[in-house]
DNA sequence: CCAACTAAGTCTTGAAAAGGAACGGAGTCA
DNA sequence: TGACTCCGTTCCTTTTCAAGACTTAGTTGG
């Protein structure tokens, strides 16, 4: 199978990593929830190929995970911005940092912290059961066909 | 800059996509999870060129994301499990999958539901703050160094 | 013994994507 | 006029990927 078909797989993580699962375009939505929008901030702080920046946040755009919006004329310049849809994404990506805290991070601790506006706190993001309210992990999750399976080939 | 240099970025994110943030890889956990072992079945599966497989394997087993485990000897066999520090990326996992399931399901709804096994119901995955318990979203995370930061440069 | 089969890779070949640097366009500024 | 800014695009080389054939080490059946 090639990259490029996944979007077509009946599976949404397919489909999610079909959209963000491309080398670089995790990164280029870290700047952007950092408040980076335009293509030489994400260029220079990233040091992609410009080629490649350049075809990443088109393809973002298309997915509706950033909007381009005018911010000048003559010339006119657009910025890249996160939609609703893009700030969705925070969960995943804020997950990625988590586990790569947990397990890269040297002696002094995690390069950043994050800190929640709701309670004042520096945190953890706990994943939760939508149900019951607990923590959960892995081994405690049985997935099984929703209404959206298809039958088995 | 080049995606192999990206381990050595000072950044949880970059070091965790470092390990996951390659084609494939996210899928080959995701098999990893529904408890596929096997080279042949992964490949199978996914219809993965076989060679790519081979390098993501290795590159899991070397990041301690999975472990190889002999299943028989002669011919000696190996399989592939996921190691505690696999088991951690669930939750990065699991929120790609739901963001998926939002936006990228049908009419009918998402093809997998999960199951909390815990409290017994279908559940969704809530992020929320290890300190106040609440939900946490994008907006109301401010990032700032922590004690493994460097100065700027 | 020989052939067919299995599992886990490795090798080969052509196509696609990435990396790097130079170039273009549309305008501003001095 | 010439230099500068921002946002890409083009060109060329290197790397990675896709697909299938091949290899290795052993088992099973005739």
């Amino acid at each position: 199978m090639r990259w490029a078909d996944l979007d077509r797989e009946n599976c949404s993580l397919s489909r999610a990593l079909a959209v963000v699962g491309d080398r670089w375009t995790l990164l280029v939505l870290r700047e952007a929830f950092l408040r980076v929008r335009r293509f030489e901030d994400f260029q220079a702080r990233l040091g992609i190929a410009r080629r490649v920046l350049a075809a990443r946040l088109k393809h973002l755009v298309e997915e509706g995970v950033l909007r381009k919006e005018e911010y000048q004329q003559r010339p006119v310049r657009h910025e890249y911005r996160l939609t609703e849809k893009g700030l969705g994404l925070y969960h995943a990506l804020i997950a990625l940092v988590h586990w790569g805290d947990e397990h890269y991070a040297g002696r002094r601790g995690p390069p950043v912290l994050h800190r929640h506006l709701g309670c004042g706190h520096d945190f953890r993001v706990v994943a939760s059961c939508s149900e019951c309210g607990e923590e959960v992990f892995a081994r405690e999750v049985a997935p099984h066909p929703g209404p959206g399976a298809r039958k088995q080939g």
